[in-house]
DNA sequence: CTCGCGTGAGACTTAAACGTCTCAGATGAG
DNA sequence: CTCATCTGAGACGTTTAAGTCTCACGCGAG
């Protein structure tokens, strides 16, 4: 009988990501336990097996939309950084903490096993993005400000698998939603800082 | 547990970890595969399916078992690494080389997707490791090397899933297996350290 | 040569989940 | 009131993989 319960303000930003409050519930269970059956689903999102299959015309295509959902956040946050404006220490706190907000929702997302070609979709979502968060740890190396022997790409493998440890930490009840992000700024800012001085423009 | 068969020099490192030829090509086949058939792991494992079920009782047996020698293995480096002996940043950097060797063996198993009691075993198995890694943690915050402000759990976080990230990465073909071993060390020793200087005894 | 052991091949049963379909009840608009 | 629509409940067929079993082959030991 609980169709919509649109009660005062959710502050479940779940919900903004995912469009709908049956997807919202799927990708917080489906995060959780990853092998959930669609029953399973169904009961998380407090509807019926057959509505669940009404909404998304099979399981591949639920996990695929969650997916491209929680990507899409994913990039728009950045984008909203705007990595590429501004000294590079400034715009790489700003794009950790817009990706901070975020671990709880997408973290776990990325955990879930894909088809081949829905992988290949999302890296193609988002390899813009993952370009400019290249380029600002480039941009930050020839600024002076972020070491210089660390690896962009290692950069963007400590951002993506950080994402996935908090959100891990918090299902597990180590870690609280604002001490994860907040950890995961301090140890980006402090794997990039040069631990000396900041710039020399010469 | 069946005997070792031990012939010339397996270059493979996985075989040390995981006992036999059979066990280690599934582990590396799970690994990548997460959802894997019992009829992919035995062809991986260049075995029939008949006699992978003659090793294995079940799939949940198989699984079971790999994830339980990953965890041993991750324990048995981390006490023979010395946590407790010596000054904290020497004991840290041992600590970090054993484990950056283990990255590519037991890395990508941390993904998989466990029964409860089984997963409750591992953490059971590994709790001492942590506690003594924690131990370390707090150790060196006594003396002055490393930063008070960084939450202990936290550095159990970072030093699972960047491990397992940088699996991910040599897997994908991002990094290679020695350069994704200096940056998980290189993150950890800069997240944790202070930036200062290191000692100072009152 | 012959025995015994392990393996591969494949048939078979069972279990679980997917996906489809139908029907009855609730709800809201006109 | 009536109709259109959405939902839950559940039956049903299909598929896939797990797990069991049998049998024939190869190979080394005696």
């Amino acid at each position: 009988m609980a169709a919509a319960p649109h009660r005062g303000s959710p502050p479940d930003s779940t919900l903004e990501v995912f469009g709908d409050a049956v997807a919202a519930a799927a990708a917080r269970h489906l995060a959780l336990s990853p092998a959930a059956s669609m029953q399973e689903l169904a009961e998380a999102a407090g509807v019926s097996r057959a509505t669940l299959f009404r909404r998304f015309p099979s399981r591949a295509a639920l996990v695929a939309e969650l997916c491209e959902a929680a990507a899409e956040a994913f990039a728009r946050a950045v984008e909203e950084a705007a990595p590429a404006d501004g000294p590079p220490p400034q715009a790489l706190a700003r794009v950790l903490d817009a990706l901070g907000r975020l671990a709880a929702v997408v973290g776990l997302l990325g955990l879930q096993p894909l088809q081949e070609h829905v992988e290949a979709s999302l890296l193609a979502r988002t390899a813009a993005t993952e370009e400019a968060l290249r380029d600002l740890v480039r941009r930050g190396q020839e600024s002076g400000d972020f070491r210089v022997e660390v690896d962009p790409e290692w950069v963007l493998t400590m951002l993506t698998w950080l994402l996935v440890g908090a959100a891990d930490g918090v299902r597990l009840g180590r870690l609280t939603a604002g001490s994860a992000q907040r950890h995961l700024a301090a140890t980006l800012t402090a794997a990039l800082h040069r631990p000396g001085g900041p710039p020399r423009h010469p």
